[in-house]
DNA sequence: CTGCTTGCAAATAGTTTGCACGTTC
DNA sequence: GAACGTGCAAACTATTTGCAAGCAG
């Protein structure tokens, strides 16, 4: 996993990036954390090694290696959320690029439904559907 | 639409809840909206009608009439996510009850992609895949 | 009159930014 | 020695909370 690292900082060096220790620490920490956490457990882990690392540099370099796709952000949304009466269910489509959010109404999302509840104990909220992807203007981008 | 407004006050009073003029103002701005909107941008609209009707109320009405039913609230996430390295693909299965998040890999969550891409020229990141709702042992509560 | 509601101000959480200095290539 | 990255502190955004006063039933 010490290779990984490595790996890690040879492509941010081939793409113009600099491997400082304060990166080197961050993929580590990230590298031998568990599936997931968010940049606040992170910063934490991360100072447990090196405390002079700041938090905001922990932000910047998730953002960079966001860039690079050698991570990848999951939105759990505690917090900025939309609004709407009950009486119509539909779900958001929302493009990563332009922020459009789009409603649709997809019957593969039932089946979904089914497979989860079946197969895993978890009931979802139909209503709550949301889809993080390009919309068709914004694909081609960056 | 007035009268879907008074529909909604009756069934707050005959749950212990008072109709008073903030809730009807905020009430009407929502049925009035367009299909979704930011509870700051509903706090906009409300006090453009009754600038005394202050933003935390907005708040409070919104979590009360959500404990309702009759308003729901889709988290887009642009705060407080998880991160991940690239290289595992998977589905999030988040409880709105308790928090846990859960990793999944469910093939009908390809059905989907492939009718969004064709049906809607929408590309979704699989990655990205956050699905709320009740885990097992908190789908009974409220 | 009882207790749900409100307005206000202040607190919070998570994240971002400006700036000057330090490091890496 | 340029460009990139960092530490620090301060700003920001969306939201929540404590409290005293205000209304609804």
């Amino acid at each position: 996993m010490a290779s990984q690292v490595d790996d890690i900082l040879r492509s941010v060096r081939s793409s113009g990036g600099r491997a400082t220790v304060a990166r080197r620490v961050i993929l580590e920490a990230l590298v031998s954390a568990p599936n997931h956490l968010t940049a606040d457990e992170l910063a934490e882990r991360v100072q447990a090694k090196a405390p002079e690392v700041h938090t905001a540099t922990v932000y910047r370099n998730l953002d960079a290696l966001k860039e690079l796709g050698i991570v990848y952000q999951v939105h759990l949304g505690v917090r900025s959320s939309y609004w709407h009466l009950s009486n119509d269910a539909h779900q958001h489509l929302v493009c990563d690029a332009c922020g459009l959010v789009r409603h649709v109404q997809v019957a593969a999302f039932d089946d979904v439904a089914t497979v989860l509840a079946t197969g895993f104990d978890f009931h979802a909220d139909v209503r709550h559907f949301v889809v993080v992807g390009r919309c068709g203007s914004c694909v081609g981008h960056a």
